[in-house]
DNA sequence: CGTACTATTGAATCGGGTCAACGTCTGTGG
DNA sequence: CCACAGACGTTGACCCGATTCAATAGTACG
């Protein structure tokens, strides 16, 4: 196997942020994948509606989860990261309430769904691992969704930058206090559900505040305690995650 | 074991909505079961914050899940109904991030932890019954997602009243086209991310179009199809779910 | 009966939405 | 090299859905 596609090889598993894995456990994990796939920014990685039989990792890049209703409306879920798994949310036989969509140019690892079921059979802390990060997924949307129902314009905002880059900074995409993040103020605004102008004028005061900068598709945050204390933000366990 | 605990007997088990499980799955069940638990209406089943190492499964009753803010405001997560698993949210060595309260008096399942991992090496089947019931509560949270985020207060009121009477159709709690639901107009504004007044009146409005009658603790859907289609209702699949 | 929780209603207010322009940057093709 | 289009960000004016405050009814229960 080439080396791109070797999960021994992985460069997430270079990352701190994840838990190692016994290379039996890598080993299946290498069989089980079926292909790596690149989607470039912007296009579906799954069309809201569609049945799908795969599951995927992101490798690398952005994306992020989204429903929507009949007449256009639409909400981020959450946003996907590197190390981060999709697809368990929908069922074989039924079409995906969700779409997914890539923000920056993405590389997927693809796995067919049927052979799931042999993972669970043989490989039972993987399939321990799998259970966890569907919770973890779940914790995130949950965050999400205090957000959206109880805080205002302001804490919405400076939690989910916050959460954006903590996310980041522990697979490594910080460098220098400041993180690259192809997501544009509609994004922001579709995850929080907010409108665009208000959003805008919202990041607007938290820059002027020196709480964030924000240029250039780039995230520094300029005082994180205050960002934290502003928007009530209470951190996610973000180590010693698994990686399938 | 006495008729009251036994998985075998479960009055659950004689719900079409569920799966029927293979006997030796029962059996373990059965035995992964540490007892039995009753909680009155209005108590905490898990506190915000609070370490616990049970799951549990709501075998009677209502309950909810929710997270709030250091200042008190209160999002509703989602709603518990029989059959919901919980408490693979948490970790074992975190504190949990959401706290669960009963509704109504409430018969909980409760498993201890510490044996999940035996559950995962002995009976791939139940876990993967497990993480189909983790991903199936994450497309719940999402849809109230959506709806907090993107509909209007009438819209969010219509969807959720459906959500919940399907929902409570499917495990048996429907009789003469009308459910019992021990929840208050607080309840719902919480879930909804809306006030309680604003809701009061917004449920009012929808009493008086005729689209729903909420007597007495009672909720009865006056026109199902109209109702709908003001919310933009799309049903989640509630048959043949797992059982744990 | 009194206490406490839940529902109801009106009035005043405001956070955030909508509409409408304008600016800025980048890439593209004449 | 410039003209133009298209995507994204910025800003002001106005409006509305939802919140807040406040007061009044039910209803359950000891």
């Amino acid at each position: 196997m080439s080396s791109e596609t070797s999960c021994t090889n992985c460069p997430l598993r270079r990352q701190a942020a994840f838990r190692a894995n016994e290379a039996s456990e890598i080993a299946f994990i290498e069989r089980f994948k079926s292909r790596q796939m690149r989607v470039a920014a912007g296009l579906p990685i799954l069309l809201e509606g569609e049945r799908s039989d795969r599951l995927y990792t992101i490798l690398s890049g952005w994306a992020h989860r989204h429903r929507s209703l009949g007449d256009g409306r639409r909400q981020i879920l959450n946003f996907l990261l590197p190390g981060d798994f999709v697809g368990l949310q929908q069922e074989l036989d039924h079409d995906a309430m969700h779409g997914i969509e890539a923000l920056s140019d993405v590389t997927l690892c693809v796995f067919p769904r049927q052979r799931l079921w042999h993972l669970y059979q043989e490989y039972p802390s993987l399939a321990y691992d799998l259970t966890w990060l569907c919770a973890h997924e779940e914790l995130i949307v949950d965050e999400n969704l205090l957000s959206v129902g109880r805080r205002s314009a302001v804490e919405r905002i400076g939690m989910l930058l916050i959460h954006l880059y903590k996310r980041a900074e522990s697979v490594g995409l910080c460098s220098d206090g400041s993180v690259r993040m192809p997501i544009s103020q509609q994004h922001i605004a579709d995850a929080l559900g907010l409108s665009l102008v208000h959003t805008n004028k919202t990041l607007r005061r938290l820059s002027l505040l020196g709480l964030i900068e924000l240029r250039g598709g780039a995230l520094r945050i300029g005082d994180l305690g205050r960002l934290r204390q502003l928007a009530d933000y209470h951190a996610l366990p973000l180590r010693a995650r698994p990686l399938i």
